[in-house]
RNA sequence: GCGCCCGUAGCUCAGCUGGAUAGAGCACCUGGCUUCGAACCAGGUGGUCGGCGGUUCGAAUCCGUCCGGGCGCGCCA
């Protein structure tokens, strides 16, 4: 409808004399907008105004010209021309009524649309650090990837779902070293925990599984291990130091071969930990990219390599710098250091080269809010490697702060642990979680409020709009139960029956669906959707109070059935983009 | 000091890339179940859009500046 009334407007413009508007001044963006206010009919446009200037005219006179040069068209009742020179458009009832139709016949499909024009997209999200269980950060990360990306596709887009696995660099070798003092503590030994060391308490658990798995075959006395060690920061000393020890300490004792099969075993299980919980979360990924494969195929030295080729990269202090100043970024950045080690930077590099090699038009990357700062850097290191950088796009999600009731929640009890995803849905339900996760703006720190989330009152917006769903399904038993027949083409026959107030405002929120999840999509803002589903709830529940679906009138009450249908069709097709269940009873 | 995000009703937030009298939920007040589910509906109270300048026919929206809050500015990951 939108698209119809922009291309009248551009044919009007088009047909009116170069007097009246010079042809430089036609170079103008036609657009129309939804009115607030009925009374300016349901769409307006400002072209006039906007090209009053250009023009030397009055805008009023401006508008009557473009006025008398809109084509007639069916689905436009009347255009009227209104303050200082707002050009309003009226539609006919009728053609909204039409989309009806068209919801039944799409179905679950409705909605969806090819503005994407089968575009691959990466979406990379949560990639937390393999190192612990997910906490409420990642959650949020999760639901808004996850409605993204199912957006995109929505909207036209091939989509890939990925997640980088940080299974690289020296918090493995850390993580390693905690399993193993925690597996040496349940052989018997008795070990001082580092300061450095991941303290939670799933590590503990990981050490009991493993030492379930393979026996005593890994201990080693407690002497040996911390025999001659540099203090830890207890005793006064570095606690980066004293790991550092403790991780060479524990591939000598152990030898290289067991301290990686530690090691792959303690990541196995907290990466099993975080499918499972994200795939309860109905989250799903089309790919786990591992970051060691980019070392261990060699990638990293194939990008380093080739930014040395181009001159992007040059050697001082003993390490390999990439010059990304020339790129943008405020200093340069060291992609290996002097000792050799290669910088996490390298892994980026070398990973943001291999999105680039499977093809992708769009590279889209969701950030927790405290990682802005790398991504100058990251577009430098894209751009001196060749690539577009327009095709490269960050998304940060601010940070969440759990309430329960009016207080704030406390985040860690004790070191090591912390509120999980996994408690978090267990507390307030998958549905309940995945819609409140997206229900702020990414960009607005967000408050989640677990009273709010798990209350089962007028409160809560996930079953607000869960019922207006349950509640068409009510309607449909009652039908059976009733012996009354359904028939879906008296009903398209009698949509003009659908006149009152309330009908024709619920009409118009259901036809708006589609324009709404292709402005959520290509504004990156999932919570659109949520605002729109929880108008068009608003506008189902109205009408369900002010009229009476199965009345006696059989054509009445078709098209009344008909209309409510949509509206269960609209709701489901929403809520199943935000991961969100569609409950027929509650 | 520099960079990113935020500042809109008592609280939590929308405001469609500048439009016509600034919206919603919660809270508060008044009403509505012998009729399809009251997890609902109808109505009401409540705002100098952080301050001050600027651009524009028009600014919550764009620009500048100041104030306040969050987060970053490593040869860490």
């Amino acid at each position: 409808m939108k698209t119809t009334i922009e291309a009248l407007l551009r044919q009007a413009l088009a047909a009116l004399p170069e007097d009246r508007v010079p042809p430089a001044a036609r170079a103008i963006a036609i657009e129309v907008e939804h009115t607030r206010d009925p009374a300016h009919g349901d769409f307006a446009s400002s072209l006039a105004l906007r090209l009053a200037k250009a023009a030397r005219q009055n805008p009023r006179a401006l508008a009557t010209a473009l006025v008398e040069a809109i084509p007639a068209h069916p689905a436009i009742a009347k255009v009227e021309i209104a303050g200082a020179g707002f050009v309003n458009f009226f539609v006919h009832d009728g053609a909204y009524r039409a989309e009806i139709a068209r919801i039944l016949a799409a179905g679950s499909r409705y909605g969806r649309s090819a503005v994407g024009e089968g575009k691959r997209i990466q979406v990379e999200f949560v990639s937390a650090n393999p190192t612990g269980p997910l906490h409420v950060g990642h959650g949020r990360h999760a639901a808004y990837g996850a409605t993204l990306a199912n957006l995109f596709e929505a909207t036209g887009w091939r989509v890939d779902r990925e997640y980088y696995v940080n299974d690289a660099g020296r918090q493995m070798d850390i993580l390693a070293a905690s399993t193993w003092l925690r597996y040496l503590e349940v052989c018997g030994e008795r070990i001082v925990f580092p300061a450095n060391g991941y303290r939670g308490d799933y590590i503990v658990t990981i050490a009991g599984a493993l030492r379930a798995s393979i026996g005593d075959a890994l201990r080693r006395p407690a002497a040996a291990v911390f025999r001659d060690l540099p203090p830890d920061t207890i005793d006064g000393g570095d606690k980066d130091a004293y790991v550092d020890a403790l991780i060479d300490r524990s591939r000598e004792l152990l030898g290289a071969e067991s301290f990686r099969q530690v090691l792959d075993f303690t990541l196995a299980d907290i990466l099993g930990d975080i499918k499972d919980d994200l795939g309860e979360f109905r989250v799903a990924f089309d790919r786990w990219f591992s970051e060691r494969s980019l070392a261990e195929d060699g990638s990293i030295d194939r990008a380093l390599a080739a930014l040395e080729r181009a001159g992007h990269a040059y050697r001082k202090d003993g390490a390999l710098w990439l010059r990304s100043t020339a790129f943008g970024d405020e200093k340069d950045r060291v992609m290996v250091r002097d000792n050799g080690v290669k910088t996490y930077f390298a892994s980026d590099i070398a990973y943001i080269f291999n999105k680039l090699e499977r093809g992708y038009d769009h590279l889209l990357y969701v950030w927790g809010a405290d990682h802005h700062g790398y991504i100058a850097r990251l577009r430098a290191g894209l751009t001196a490697l060749g690539g577009p950088p327009e095709r490269f796009e960050v998304r940060l999600v601010q940070f969440v702060t759990l309430y329960r009731g009016g207080e704030k929640a406390q985040m860690s009890t004790r070191s090591g642990e912390f509120v999980t995803l996994r408690e978090l849905r267990r507390e307030v339900g998958n549905d309940a979680a995945r819609f409140f996760y997206v229900m702020r703006s990414n960009d607005q720190h967000l408050d989640f409020d677990l009273e709010l989330a798990k209350s089962r009152t007028n409160e809560n917006p996930v079953y607000y709009i869960q019922y207006a769903h349950a509640r068409v399904a009510s309607l449909m038993r009652q039908l059976g139960e009733r012996g009354l027949g359904h028939d879906e083409a008296r009903g398209l026959a009698n949509l003009d029956r659908l006149g009152e107030p309330q009908e024709l405002a619920l009409t118009k929120r259901l036809a708006l669906y589609p324009e709404v999840l292709e402005l959520a999509a290509v504004q990156r803002a999932p919570h659109t959707l949520v605002h729109y589903l929880r108008d068009l709830a608003n506008d189902f529940h109205t009408n369900y109070s002010a009229h009476q679906v199965l009345v006696d009138d059989p054509a009445l009450r078709d098209a009344r059935i008909a209309l409510a249908r949509a509206s269960q069709t609209v709701v489901r097709n929403g809520l199943e983009l935000l991961g969100v269940g569609a409950p027929q009873t509650m």
